[in-house]
This record gives structure tokens, C-alpha cells and sequence, in this order.
DNA sequence: CAATACGTTCAGTTTTTTCTGTACGTACTG
DNA sequence: CAGTACGTACAGAAAAAACTGAACGTATTG
């Protein structure tokens, strides 16, 4: 019957939601956690405040929110008069999501496709060579159009991130729906 | 100078790529490596020759490769004659990222759905209690404000998902450039 | 310029995950 | 219907990751 706690109680069950749900995305359930909270908290935090609030050293909580600044899913904010630092929680889900997938995929697909250029380019030369059996002959034939189709696969994944940072996503899948 | 040797080298080096690639979803480096050595591989494979080219136990090969097949990466194939079950890489990554998706986000973003909706409907109920301090409700009508817009970003997301499951997405960035 | 407050590095500990070998159940073989 | 081949469950070992407290460097304060 009490409105704070039973206030908390909602708070708590969304933000182990959000945290289970980060989860599946490669991030600790206590980095996630910690970012369902500071969803919620309604001014930046200090790190001790965090540590406060989740019971975790600072330490953790000074590695965590480097984590996820790296995501940019938390911010540094400015506050004259703190000497101590401020994050809080990027709050538009859709920015969240964009940056996550450029950061992440994005030195992803460039180093590979710099290995499968390479790798194609190094069995091209194979097969051209006379003294080559002829059996690797068509072993490496066969890899390079398995890394070709790789190579038209990251293109296109290329593009689709480049839909997202340019937001063109959203001309095709809208952000409301019936509009 | 051998060309199987260096057939194998690229081969060993590409598949490390894939695997490290794969690691930025959320795949171990040996599932990761089997993959891309099924991928590699012409032939389906047995547990027990994964289990000789990996140099890792037989439960481990069967374990990965269940891995896999949950998220539709690889599929069992029959084989008349064989006792054992053959395994091979799905190759259309196209495919495998469409899938991989689905598998991995629709659940979660239902199961959040459904927090989401509750938890409103609770903090609604809240605040329209008149014993409710005040400093309570307006702090409950803002965490409805935020799960309002958790909820329809969740709805974006699936919507996004419907896009890969129709392959409708290929309409807005194709599978071959300037086409 | 000493004193204090702050964030981070680092080494060690705890927890979690991955990996392995044995043991077991099932199904095919002769 | 024994005997063998196969895949997997399970418990324990090995490896990796997360977490912590103490120590350190920097910057601010009086």
C-alpha cells in the first residue's frame, strides 16, 4: 500500500528487464543494470551515488560506465560547483540503438573485408601458378566464391549500418507506426 | 611454395576472422571456428571429424554444433549408408543474419513488451490513488513517460525484425549494389 | 604547498563459463 | 538378442570474466 515502495518495486522489475534484455546484446547484467537505473534516475550520478545505489565497488562502477560511454548508451555531463563526475543514461533508444550497432559492427566488417580482399587476391595467384595441383586448383576456386558471396554479405551490412547512421532506416521502417 | 599449405593458411586465417567477427554477437571463438570451418568445409561433417580438425572433445563438438543449430547457422543433413549424423554450414549469411535476429530479439523484446504494459498499468493505478504523496505520482507519471517510450521503440524494433523475416528490408537496401 | 578528494590502474579473489572424460541410453548390426 | 557405435547428460577441471580493495596520480582546495 505504499505508494514509494511499491513505486520501487515497478522500478526495479523494469530495470532487471532492461538488464536481461542488454544481455542479449553481449553486455554484463550488471553493466545493464546499472544503465536501467541511471534510465531512471531522473539527475546525472556521481560514481559513489552508483556504488550507493548497487551495492558494487567503485571501481566496477568506474569501469562500467566506461563501458557503456563506449557504447554511447551514458554521457559525462558538466555541473559547475561538483568536483566529481556526472553520467547519465542516453534516453532515446533509437540513437542507442544506431550508435551500438555502428560502433560495434563497423571495425568488424572493415577488418573483414580487408582478410577475405586479401585472401582472394592470395589464391588468385595460387591458381594461376602452373606447378599447383589440380585438385587445390578447384579447392581454392571454390573458397573464393565462398569469399566473394562473404564479401557482397558485408557490402550490403555496410549499407544497412549506413542506413541506420543516416537515419534513412526510418523513412522505410518508420518510428510510429500509421503515419 | 606448397599450395595446400597455403590453401590451409588462408583458409585457417579467414575462418579466425570469421570467428573473431562472430564474437561481436555474442559467439564463443570455438563456435565460432566450427562454424567457419563447416563453412569451409564441402563435405557435412560427423561429430567425430569436427572433433579430429578442431582438436577438441566429441561433447564439445556436440554441444557447439547444437549451439548452431538453434540459431539455424547449421543444419543436420541425412545421408543414407551413415550412421552418423552429418552437419553442414548454412551458407546464405544473408539467411543466418535474418534469422539470427529473429531467434535472438523477438523473445526478448516480447517478454519486455509485456513488462512494460504491466508496470504502466500499475504506476497508473498509482497515481490515481488519492493517498498517493504527490512527490510519488509525479515521479510515477514521469517513469510512465519513459516506459511509453521504451514501448514504442520495442515497437520499431519488431517491426524492424518483420522487415528481415519478409526479407522486405532487401527492398530498401538490396542484396547487389546499383541494381 | 600541504591536505584532501577524486577517478583509475593493478593484482588478487570470486564467480561464471567453457571444456573434458566417463557413464549412460538408444539404435543399429550381425 | 548380444555386441557395437553413436550422441548426449553430467560432474568435475580448466580457463575466462567479473569484481574488489589497496595503491597511485592528478587536480582542486584552503
Amino acid at each position: 500500500m505504499d505508494g514509494q515502495e511499491q513505486l520501487e518495486r515497478v522500478r526495479e522489475r523494469v530495470i532487471e528487464t532492461i538488464a536481461k534484455n542488454m544481455n542479449l546484446y553481449g553486455i554484463t547484467d550488471s553493466i545493464g543494470r546499472l544503465y536501467g537505473m541511471l534510465y531512471f534516475h531522473n539527475h546525472p550520478m556521481t560514481l559513489d551515488e552508483m556504488k550507493e545505489e548497487l551495492g558494487m565497488s567503485k571501481t566496477s562502477m568506474s569501469t562500467s560506465v566506461r563501458n557503456l560511454m563506449d557504447l554511447k548508451m551514458v554521457e559525462k555531463v558538466w555541473k559547475k560547483g561538483s568536483r566529481k563526475d556526472l553520467y547519465q543514461a542516453e534516453e532515446d533508444w533509437y540513437q542507442t540503438f544506431i550508435d551500438f550497432f555502428s560502433i560495434k559492427w563497423r571495425s568488424g566488417i572493415s577488418m573483414n573485408i580487408v582478410v577475405m580482399t586479401k585472401s582472394i587476391g592470395e589464391l588468385e595467384k595460387l591458381i594461376s601458378m602452373d606447378e599447383v595441383d589440380d585438385e587445390i586448383r578447384s579447392a581454392a576456386i571454390v573458397d573464393i566464391e565462398k569469399m566473394k558471396a562473404a564479401l557482397s554479405y558485408y557490402d550490403w551490412l555496410n549499407r544497412l549500418v549506413d542506413s541506420f547512421e543516416s537515419e534513412e532506416i526510418f523513412k522505410y521502417i518508420p518510428k510510429t507506426k500509421d503515419e
